[in-house]
DNA sequence: TAAAATCTAGGTACTTGTACCTAGATAATT
DNA sequence: AATTATCTAGGTACAAGTACCTAGATTTTA
């Protein structure tokens, strides 16, 4: 008996989990198991050892990033894919460093489940491609980083943090005495930063910073 | 033939509807529809009539509550379930006034799915449990709506429009020119919110008004 | 009809943010 | 070593938001 492809499904929502299931039981043949929670899903990739694990990033227990962490510290062959809701440039770097096959947004079409399953099996990677931007700005060495928030790489890391900070609404004050330096410091950080991503007029960098508040 | 009963599923999320889907299917004989925006399930509600309609409430277009208030007004007999993640109070109750007859919350098994759709079709209500504590306080209390965004139900019609326009970051002066009222007017509905709701300091406002943009 | 709520618009004072400057200290790069 | 970028901090001016008032016109409610 040919022994079959096993995938492990790891979400702690079950509604997706059912969804990941019927799309993948109506295109292959593999053996599907599935976690509630990340703590789980490490226990079956370690008892399985699946050739996929697709492992939602927001999990109870343990987060799926801190499950491929170690699947991969253990040295384990399952080939790692995120499915996320959210386009987190930071923790799609971070699933890069870590050796991640796959990374999918849940808002996209069910196709491309399949699609990264079929591209990750043949030792591919897949990614979705509302998230290849970061990959070309992490390769090309990212002056020009093209899409949403592209302009935010050309900020100083201060003014990042600055940015973050008017991003939860602190007072150009309050982001001084966080950072313990003078409110004119931060007013000029503020004005640098208008400068450079082209904001005019009042509430325009707040309004740009909540709306980019997921690439600072 | 035996008219099949008709059932909707209203979702942005493609891998949720093939979720809900996979559940209504493996339970029931059901003809399903499938929506993936608020405008397309409304639509699907006037021209199908399906029986029941399960409306994420979080959607593109038009909200699930949108729809349902929609369906409502113009007297369909379609039976309307709301499906979310947010155990949120506040949009509970508005539910609640608008004759919903079912309130499930995604996180919760697909189990409660076929109940409440089995319950509905029964004619009666069906409330996930974690979210059946509002009923009760709703019953008992009943003036005060308690949880998030409760005190916006103090607010005056005009109040809430300006609300909402600065939820959208708008500076008084331009609320005031699409309300074609004075600066004065719009900054005294602003002051009168802000005490109503109890907000204090820079920003006060426009936090709360981004925060709670949803229940406006 | 009388009372209460709402919408309107004004005044004043203060705080915060935006815009446009200069400029020294430090760190990074060439 | 020199240039550049960054971080720091100051000045001035104006626009916008907050806080606390008064007050007339209109609408709703009792």
């Amino acid at each position: 008996m040919n022994k079959r492809t096993k995938i492990l499904i790891a979400d702690d929502h079950s509604l997706i989990r059912k969804g990941l299931r019927q799309v993948i039981e109506a295109n292959t043949g593999f053996e599907i198991f599935e976690a509630e929670n990340g703590k789980k899903a490490l226990e079956l990739i370690q008892q399985e050892k699946p050739e996929i694990a697709l492992l939602d990033i927001e999990m109870p227990e343990m987060s799926g990033y801190d499950v491929a962490v170690k699947a991969n510290s253990e040295e384990l062959s399952t080939h790692l894919v995120f499915l996320t809701m959210y386009k987190d440039e930071t923790m799609f770097n971070k699933a890069m460093d870590i050796g991640i096959r796959g990374y999918v947004l849940k808002e996209n079409t069910v196709t491309e489940i399949t699609k990264c399953i079929d591209a990750v099996l043949d030792g591919n990677y897949y990614l979705s491609p509302a998230i290849s931007d970061f990959l070309v700005k992490r390769n090309q060495g990212s002056n020009k980083p093209s899409g949403k928030g592209k302009e935010i790489q050309e900020l100083t890391p201060t003014e990042r943090k600055v940015l973050k900070q008017v991003a939860e609404m602190k007072t150009s004050q309050e982001i001084a005495d966080s950072l313990f330096v003078s409110i004119k410091t931060v007013q000029n950080h503020r004005n640098n930063i208008c400068n450079k991503l082209g904001l005019h007029g009042a509430h325009a960098l707040l309004k740009y910073a909540t709306e980019n508040e997921a690439y600072l």
